[in-house]
DNA sequence: CTTGCTGCAAAGTGTTTGCATACAT
DNA sequence: ATGTATGCAAACACTTTGCAGCAAG
């Protein structure tokens, strides 16, 4: 989704001035790779596809940048386990109409998005908070749902 | 918990030679600490406590260790995205008994098992479960539950 | 021209592995 | 006696960092 590319950059530059942080040519390329996809990549494959783009950029270029993104809330990160990273851009300014879970295959690491049951666990998660940040006196900031399991083509393979 | 684990060992034993396993010094060392704590610890922790019982003990048997116990469905490894794994020992035969989620402070990184909400959590997991199983030809194996957010002590020291 | 950004290589961290030896059964 | 388990050190995978040069504003 180029386009959706195209009508994000201005938004982005206003907000990476914003803070003093400048829109370089790397940083231009990263973004553009994790909104061309809708897969959860690790940094080593945003460094490929960066590479492509701009192959002058390095892996410490692609790791501080993610590092800026997810700090300015424009990316999130998230682990499933395996030992390395993945990162997902905000489609959405508003949090609500981006929110979804994650589905793992501990096979094949495939990430399957979904938003299926979404009210009815945003709704429990909520309630559950409020009760755990009483309860406890936490300040509760996120939560983590993630089910593992074997997807369609690694179930049959096993 | 002494006593648990004294009343614990024989069944472990039986355990491990049922597998061909050995119950070596090590092993019941390993297996003593997990036993007397309550907390979540980090391989590095169980090392140092085991040194203690069983000074000759070295890092990779613990790891190897934790590794067979997580196989025997004895020990349960976590990730509380703090980049190491912290291991609990099983408490119940029937996991039901045992069952909980965490609360993670980002700060001390102490962790507290909840099990308040735990009926209506794992209800509607259940029914999730079910749904995602349907929809996207996944066989669900585990989930993770995890609210992460700053402790009493820490939340006032920000 | 000022200051943030970069690539490179080196260091860091938690974990795993190869191998000769020690030990449980 | 047999074969599993061990300690040590080296290897590993991912990530972070120091630094001199580069480039965006």
């Amino acid at each position: 989704m180029p386009d959706n590319f195209t009508k994000r950059a201005g938004w982005c530059q206003g907000r990476f001035k914003g803070y003093g942080y400048r829109l370089t040519l790397s940083r231009q390329a990263i973004l553009a790779v994790l909104s061309r996809t809708g897969e959860h990549l690790s940094a080593e494959e945003i460094y490929h596809r960066v590479h492509k783009i701009h192959p002058s950029s390095g892996m410490s270029t692609v790791y501080r940048t993610l590092e800026l993104l997810v700090q300015l809330q424009m990316v999130h990160k998230f682990d499933f386990g395996d030992g390395r990273a993945r990162y997902e851009l905000q489609r959405s300014k508003e949090d609500k109409e981006d929110h979804h879970h994650h589905l793992v295959c501990l096979r094949c690491q495939r990430v399957i998005n979904y938003t299926d049951f979404i009210d009815d666990e945003v709704e429990l998660l909520k309630r559950t908070e409020k009760g755990l940040a009483k309860k406890y006196n936490f300040k509760i900031m996120k939560h983590i749902l993630q089910f593992y399991g074997l997807c369609e083509q690694c179930k049959d393979r096993e």
